[in-house]
DNA sequence: ACCTGAACACCGTTCAAGT
DNA sequence: ACCTGAACACCGTTCAAGT
């Protein structure tokens, strides 16, 4: 038994995964065959499924492949000089370049993850830790005055998902014509939402 | 060439799409092959496909049959003696039998049609209808002295499908249990939306 | 361990044959 | 027209064999 070489599991693992996100914004998850991906990430169904278990197993590193994504663009909040600012510069860094099909792609791993509990549970932890991420940037910025201070963290971190992901449903079944719209919509509700109401814009 | 029977056309229709539902909702609409719907139903294949072209058109019925309902159980709002407690006596109604794995399907459905232009096209046509008819009903009200009329029909029966489809969503990614919760703020929000400011609950 | 490609079981859809 | 069930093409997954 030979020992496992972990760069090129990583570095295999990622190809796949890049294929495979390709494949399925074009055409659907459904409607990607295995074979396509293979194609797609120039390798024999043998060694993808060494690689992932399954085509599901694939959607669980979508998943936390996002989830990386989603921290990274929320990094910039911990230490923002302004947070409300911060948080709609990232707002407008989504949708620059936020396709239909992409949106359609996230509405498809919605239904699978409410299909199959596997899923759900990678889903709900990742949520979980974006969650607590926010709730300690909006504790910073309440130090530093820039939030209303009466707002309880934890609770309003969920808010602010909520409308993120109001807004990215919004767009969805409006298309993405509607994305300006949303995203200002959004916007509004936010600074509501989160500052003191005699500072509101 | 013999002549069609339209009633046994309709009945077994209605009889597949019966089936398909419980199918889809129970095992999920990727999950349930086209077999489970036959025995489901009690019929072969071959007549299956003779009353439905595809399985994508099962969902095109599905979707039509969904209209329906809708419409049946907006209906009342058309000529309320108050539209507002009607309005909330209908979502208390749509959300009395709702269960995870209906929404589920909800999900599944909106995947589909995001990706099948044909399902596009039906589902835009029904919610014209839909909110067309909640546009008169608005008017009615109005008139009634029942809601604003500072409102724009058209606009605001939009604005109130929003809602209710975003409650729906929220309750598709928290949880059933989150239901009751949900329709409280929808209720709050389509009173602040729909009475005169002073008037407001 | 890593890789290949043939093989298997399953599924959506079709079609010749029957009434 | 309405119905049956075998047959076809396709797809997710497995596995014996190779390095």
């Amino acid at each position: 038994m030979r020992t496992r070489n972990p760069i090129l599991n990583d570095t295999r693992r990622r190809a796949i995964l890049v294929a495979a996100s390709t494949c399925f914004v074009k055409q659907g998850f459904h409607s990607t065959a295995m074979k396509d991906i293979c194609i797609a990430a120039g390798m024999s169904p043998g060694t993808l499924y060494h690689y992932f278990a399954s085509k599901t197993d694939i959607i669980v590193g979508i998943i936390a492949a996002d989830g990386e994504i989603t921290r990274a663009l929320l990094a910039p909040l911990a230490d923002a000089a302004d947070f409300l600012e911060t948080l709609f510069a990232i707002l407008d860094a989504i949708a620059a370049d936020l396709t239909a099909e992409e949106l359609a792609l996230h509405t498809e791993i919605a239904a699978e993850i409410l299909r199959q509990p596997a899923l759900r549970a990678a889903q709900l932890a990742l949520d979980g830790e974006t969650q607590a991420m926010i709730a300690d940037s909006l504790r910073t910025a309440q130090a530093r005055q820039q939030i209303d201070r009466t707002l309880e963290p934890q609770h309003t971190a969920k808010l602010v998902l909520a409308v993120i992901d109001g807004l990215l449903w919004r767009a969805t079944v409006e298309g993405v014509s509607a994305l300006a719209v949303c995203i200002t919509a959004a916007k509004q509700a936010l600074a509501r939402m989160l500052l003191e109401p005699e500072r509101t814009l």
